[in-house]
RNA sequence: GGGUAGGUUGAGCAGGUGGUGAGCUCCGCUGACUGUAGAUCAGCCGUCUUCGACUGUGGGGGUUCGAUUCCCUCCCUGCCCA
């Protein structure tokens, strides 16, 4: 294991090494950035439109988080990057004083399928709001991160679906590649760090191949996308496998973009993964799916109307510490916006909870014996049977 | 008491003036959701042996080959008059 990564505009040091017998790759680290330190490995909630949805700052923060992600695309589109940037930047328009790491639209690319054109040059999109014409090009996504003064910026890349055709695959890959120096190129602001990122789908040699590359380019860090996809768990393990192993000496953080159920976090941070962003426990929290150690709860389900149990019985949150299930439900069943608020506040408190349960494992050093415990406290959350009959 | 408008599957409705009412919106149930075009979407939502079948238009009776429809009667509800 190499030293710490000392960057301009971040460093990264692992407090807490993977054990000699190799049984698990999980580490712990510190990543500087500007506006602030974030423990590895972290879930990052996402912010597209510079808000947690349903969530204030203080709520935001109540949930342990300490980076949130936010999205290039959508603040360029609305309300634009240079408005804001003429307001003090995202950190002051958002009133966000921790580290922000901004989504440089490329997930847009495949997000928005029907609306987009891909070529060498860079991406046209025809705005979803509007249905206007936008030309997207790595030069102008790190523009519009630097107006917007994020921590992190990424690279702008080409995700594609793992199921997609390999010659797809691989001309989507060696795009990105073209991106990411490109990306790089255009970076003007020392105070912001840039990470790249590793596309290749599921092919072994594709992966293998952009790791290297992308490895090879002075960001500063890495992050492996092009996996939320439709790849089943064990491609995605493997993959994952491949990119950790190839990646093993590195200095620099790694980050899986947009994996968030518990489950996926405790695989990942087994193979070596820092960082995680989802729109998952926000989403399916607005959708009425409370997690919970074991499984979920379907809020809406009427057996919670006479429910007088909060959602988790030892839950710090503002939802579990202040009302019943039967309360959540009635809201839900209402439509009152207090209940969205409660249910993403629960949802990111049990995933940034489950995140400080395993960095309290790695830094005592029983991680993977204890990941039999976080298996079962991640319980299901999608995919079928996870509805918990009484938590 | 007289008049009038009604009675349709949990709720609210649509339709139907002699030959297919299981159609809509709620409600309810289930599933999905992973770098947010998503506080959303999909399926189910009378019964059953569920790729189909059966029952069902307030009750009873009548006319008819056939009635939710036409006739008689009763019950119930809203409104108006006394």
């Amino acid at each position: 294991m190499n030293g710490p990564y000392i960057g301009q505009a971040a460093c990264y040091e692992v407090t807490v090494a993977p054990p000699a017998d190799r049984s698990t790759r999980a580490r712990l680290g510190e990543l500087h950035l500007t506006h602030g330190v974030v423990e590895t490995p972290q879930f990052m909630p996402v912010g597209t439109n510079a808000t947690v949805k349903a969530l204030s700052p203080d709520d935001i923060r109540d949930t342990g988080a300490s980076i949130i992600l936010a999205n290039t695309y959508h603040l360029y589109l609305r309300p634009g990057h240079e408005r804001i940037a003429r307001l003090g930047g995202l950190h002051r328009f958002m009133d966000w004083d921790g580290p922000i790491l901004t989504d440089s639209g490329g997930f847009q690319v495949v997000s928005l399928g029907d609306l987009r054109v891909v070529d060498d040059e860079g991406v046209t999109f025809r705005s979803h709001l509007d249905g206007s014409i936008h030309r997207f090009t790595p030069e102008l996504a790190i523009a519009v991160q630097e107006a917007l003064g994020s921590d992190i910026a990424v690279a702008f890349d080409q995700p594609v679906y793992p199921s997609s055709p390999r010659a797809l695959i691989a001309d989507a890959t060696e795009r990105t590649h073209r991106w990411a120096e490109r990306s790089l190129a255009a970076q003007r602001r020392e105070d912001q760090a840039i990470f790249g990122i590793v596309q290749g789908g599921l092919d072994p040699d594709l992966r293998a191949a952009s790791t290297r590359f992308i490895a090879d380019l002075p960001f500063d860090g890495v992050c492996i996308g092009g996996l939320a996809g439709d790849e089943t768990p064990p491609q995605r393990d493997a993959t994952l496998e491949l990119v950790t192993d190839l990646l093993v000496d590195d200095p620099r953080p790694r980050y899986l973009m947009g994996l968030g159920s518990p489950a996926d976090l405790l695989e990942a941070v087994h193979r070596g993964v820092d960082l995680f962003d989802s729109v998952m426990p926000a989403r399916v929290a607005r959708n009425g799916q409370l997690w919970v150690p074991g499984g979920r709860l379907n809020i809406r389900n009427q057996r919670f109307l006479d429910d007088p149990e909060p959602i988790q019985e030892d839950c710090p949150c503002l939802a579990c510490r202040r009302f019943s299930r039967a309360y959540l439900a009635h809201l839900f069943r209402a439509k009152e916006l207090l209940g969205y608020r409660l249910a993403t506040c629960h949802n990111l408190t049990f995933t940034l909870d489950f995140m400080t349960r395993i960095r309290t494992a790695i830094r005592a050093g029983t991680f993977p014996a204890a990941m039999t415990g976080l298996r079962a406290r991640a319980g299901r959350v999608s995919g079928g049977e996870g509805a918990v009959k009484s938590a």
